[in-house]
DNA sequence: GGCATATAGTTAGTTATGCAACTAATTTCA
DNA sequence: TGAAATTAGTTGCATAACTAACTATATGCC
């Protein structure tokens, strides 16, 4: 078995990299023909506040899986967008909660109505099974570096 | 079923999400605990020539990827670390044909065990059978995308 | 109370990505 | 042959990521 030392290394590239960024461009290329403006990255900061409004950044990285940098600049550019407000906290001065403007709620049912088309785009001929065993997967994945 | 809107959203960030971040600091982060600069998009590009060297950039999009302004940045970086050289084609004066330096072919073995130790890491508890279907739900993604 | 420590968020610098527009070389085909 | 179309690669601009260093506020503990 002559190259078996690649064989893990290719595994690298299975999990990161071509399927993930094809769904990552066809979302994206779907958001712009819908003519919405918003990244993709932008997008799954307001999903999780569609979920619960008012989050701090912190929150935020945590649901996001970001850092913090990575989040005062996406809302940053949210708040540019006039989708998000930055609101003091009034029991901690140290505290951004995250808040929706109402441009942002009536953005929710169309992006989602958009990924989900995407994800059924991406997903034809996988059945629940496959796509159970992938989300398992990558809960493990996830649970073993963490 | 109140909030099934969300649910194939919810998949969106299951293949592009925690797992594959994850997997991508962990990997970053051994290559900076063994002492070694480069970046794992850099990787990517050299594993591709350690498989063939002498790739021209055009290819390398295809093998990797990537856009072609993604691969003239990565190439300008690894030529600045010394580890790829351009070298004009002789038959097509359009092309550069990407070599590996003696300084990379050194980093071949180092950077596939750390990489293989990463993904052994990761797939803990990830049997042969689940690993394979991650693998072909991933390229049928792919090809559904493309 | 007050100092040390921890937490929330921001800023700066480097790398990477996507898109659009560009140059240069090659191929097509009338 | 020579103009049009294609292909290879580069550059500019915007967004996003990670690291490290920073400010401000809050908490713990003596």
């Amino acid at each position: 078995m002559p190259n078996n030392q690649f064989r893990r290394g290719e595994l690298y590239s299975v999990i990161n990299g071509m399927a993930s960024t094809a769904v990552a461009r066809r979302l994206q290329k779907n958001f712009r023909q819908a003519g919405l403006e918003i990244t993709i990255e932008q997008w799954s900061v307001l999903y999780h506040l569609w979920k619960e409004d008012c989050l701090s950044q912190q929150e935020l990285c945590n649901r996001t899986f970001r850092d913090k940098p990575s989040i005062t600049r996406l809302i940053d550019n949210l708040e540019k967008q006039k989708l998000v407000k930055r609101i003091a906290s009034k029991t901690d001065r140290r505290i951004n909660l995250v808040s929706l403007t109402d441009a942002a709620k009536e953005l929710q049912d169309q992006t989602i109505a958009l990924a989900n088309q995407t994800m059924n785009e991406a997903l034809i001929g996988v059945n629940k099974e496959e796509i159970e065993t992938v989300k398992q997967v990558f809960q493990k994945v996830y649970d073993n570096l963490t």
